[in-house]
DNA sequence: TTGAAAACCATGAAATCCCATAATATCCCA
DNA sequence: TGGGATATTATGGGATTTCATGGTTTTCAA
């Protein structure tokens, strides 16, 4: 499960860490597999697992109708169509390439995000100011904790 | 699994080099299967699993009655009838004769979109012009991340 | 024999691997 | 519980490999 945010610099060659909590709920694969979010400037991103349940979730709503095939389509190339296979090496770094660095605004270092199932990559800075939104949404929301079932 | 979008050369010969991701992809075989798509300007392809899982759908549908024999037929013979096998040389590149070539309108380059268990062929500057109607389709239709069921 | 297709080298750029180091975290035993 | 020994992590820099791509030679059939 990805878990917690930290904080990695990115070097001259593009080079950043995956936190070493991704890399332990990723297993054998040794890659993460990120994406350009179309909903802001920043990144998603998963393990292969992700990437396979994606493929099922889209298959299974075009089956039940619940999304139209060119929806499903749509999905697809913004998705699966944009997304690279990114692999670490021995160390656990991998290489953003500059498209991905320039859609979220990546110059010297990158925020990790955990999302359970996810994660998401951000400039520090926006991360930050994200947050904040985030904080405020969840004071005005139902709390979930608390009434977990034990 | 066919992933991210890459825009290689297409040389005096016709030649053209597979995304090394895409040779992952498909393994011992050394060759994809092409042909042109009924839906527009560009290719569609896959390895030698897309094309016998295409011919178990064909056959299934007609099992189950959601397809009658002669719109199998005709599923059959602008599919599997206009496809062609590909090898790839050493180097990883293929041949794109003259009839694929017209279709997608491919002349010094071409765009391949991995798509999960398939790929699309397109000219950078159509694909281009696709991708942002993609873009706007995604932002209005219900989105599939955040909601991947874990 | 001649034209086209396939197989074979060659090269620059980019990605990947490998070794090194310093800081941090973890373990272990007194 | 303390504190030293050990392992892990993040990061830097060089060496090696892979990749895309251009060109040349070989093969084969018309």
């Amino acid at each position: 499960m990805f878990l917690s945010t930290a904080t990695h610099s990115i070097d001259a060659k593009g080079r950043t860490s995956v936190p070493s909590g991704f890399r332990d709920a990723i297993g054998e694969d040794a890659a993460v597999f990120v994406w350009p979010s179309v909903r802001g400037a920043f990144l998603e991103g998963g393990g292969r697992a992700l990437m396979d349940a994606i493929q099922r979730e889209i298959f299974d709503r075009v089956a039940d109708g619940s999304l139209t095939p060119e929806d499903a389509e749509a999905q697809q190339v913004m998705l699966l169509g944009s997304a690279q296979r990114l692999g670490y090496d021995k160390t656990g770094r991998i290489v953003l390439p500059d498209s991905l660095r320039a859609h979220a605004g990546l110059t010297s270092s990158a925020t990790f995000v955990g999302l359970g199932n996810r994660f998401q990559v951000w400039s520090p800075e926006t991360h930050e100011a994200r947050k904040a939104a985030m904080e405020s949404r969840v004071k005005a929301s139902p709390l979930v904790m608390g009434i977990v079932r034990p």
